[in-house]
DNA sequence: TAGATTGTTAATCGATTAACAATC
DNA sequence: TAGATTGTTAATCGATTAACAATC
């Protein structure tokens, strides 16, 4: 039952996990089919389920799915939600706002911010803000998390209000490279890199290795 | 002049690269810059460097600017233009169709598939049509890279069609494990994990390590 | 008990970092 | 030549794989 701290590598691959727990039907899986299933190693598979789940498999039969599912959402911290705020709604951003999945994800979006709005509009329930309202709107509901999903030109604009808001990890969708205070993170949803990869897998072959 | 292969992990970090060569206007530019800027170290800036590029950087200098844009450009396939269908366009596949960055990555979305569309139409100058023609009309183009944008639900449908169609590399934007033969790859556009990610660093900090 | 599958220890592999010589 | 920065060799670190003993 180790308490701390896994792998980055482990942590990439505990959705994956997920995803198909959820997808099967029988109480009992081991871990020689997660395997074949995700293209890993069943010592990996092993590895990994060891390092996040409080109770341990069972020898000869396998882990229980339904603890594993258990163990892996608190592993990835779903349930704390989050509470983000995202700035840029056209499609990217739109699409975020109202992606059912993101909510399981462990993250709330609870505000949005457009350079096209004039004055406060809704997208589903959440409340859309003129862009020039990023630092009060962000200060008063003390939010620490902002997605960026703005064009190229505006996005490090963004980024200096999100910091001056307080702002403390940022999720970049923007093809830029954002300068930051030492004390905010940047996570960059990298898609050049996503489909450098896959052409250079289409002339090699492979699979999952993100 | 290293001919062949570089490794995954500097595959990724290229995207960085570019994008901050882009950025800046001197044409000399130091690994030591790079590095600080990236949150990289030097040597690892200059190894990538130098795995990928066809001039050597110049001691005391440093390296050019305008032929380490043409070599990662060319490391990372760009200019062989790519062609991709997309299957859903929702928020998130319209974002994708109109995303400008999205060619100069080296891919040209040339068609789109949607179950709510019952003729065809348009997105931008990007043809739409409904999603049973997705085996006919892919197979016609002769397209062998897909995107799934559909929602979980539909994925394994859609992927299972591109298959049929003869589509060899998915890049897969559903939060599903797709099940395909084992000549297909799958690129899966993991939101999740980077979620995650973030969050694990909203607690301990950090930088770029995509 | 026999069969299956887990968990763990040791070996391997690959990527990062440290140290330093080469060179503009 | 002196200063700066590159490229390379060796050391370290971390993650994956192989081998196998433990156990339901």
């Amino acid at each position: 039952m180790p308490i701390l701290p896994f792998s980055i590598q482990t942590l990439k691959r505990l959705p994956f996990y997920l995803s198909l727990l959820e997808d099967q039907s029988s109480e009992d899986v081991t871990s020689g089919e997660i395997a074949r299933t995700l293209g890993l190693t069943e010592v990996q598979v092993r590895k990994d389920l060891a390092a996040i789940s409080q109770t341990a498999g069972t020898p000869g039969r396998g882990f229980s799915r339904s603890s594993l599912i258990r163990d892996i959402k608190i592993a990835l911290g779903y349930g704390q939600l989050d509470e983000a705020a995202i700035a840029g709604v056209g499609h990217l951003g739109t699409a975020l706002v109202n992606f059912d999945g993101i909510k399981q994800y462990g993250l709330r979006i609870v505000v949005g911010f457009d350079i096209k709005v004039s004055k406060k509009t809704w997208i589903s329930e959440t409340p859309v803000y003129p862009a020039h309202d990023i630092v009060d709107v962000i200060r008063r509901l003390n939010i620490r998390l902002g997605i960026i999903t703005v064009n190229r030109e505006n996005a490090q604009t963004v980024c200096d209000s999100f910091v001056e808001a307080g702002i403390k990890a940022i999720w970049n969708f923007s093809p830029t490279i954002l300068r930051v205070p030492d004390d905010v993170i940047v996570q960059n949803e990298n898609l050049a890199a996503s489909l450098a990869l896959l052409s250079r897998h289409l002339k090699a072959g492979g699979h999952l290795d993100t």
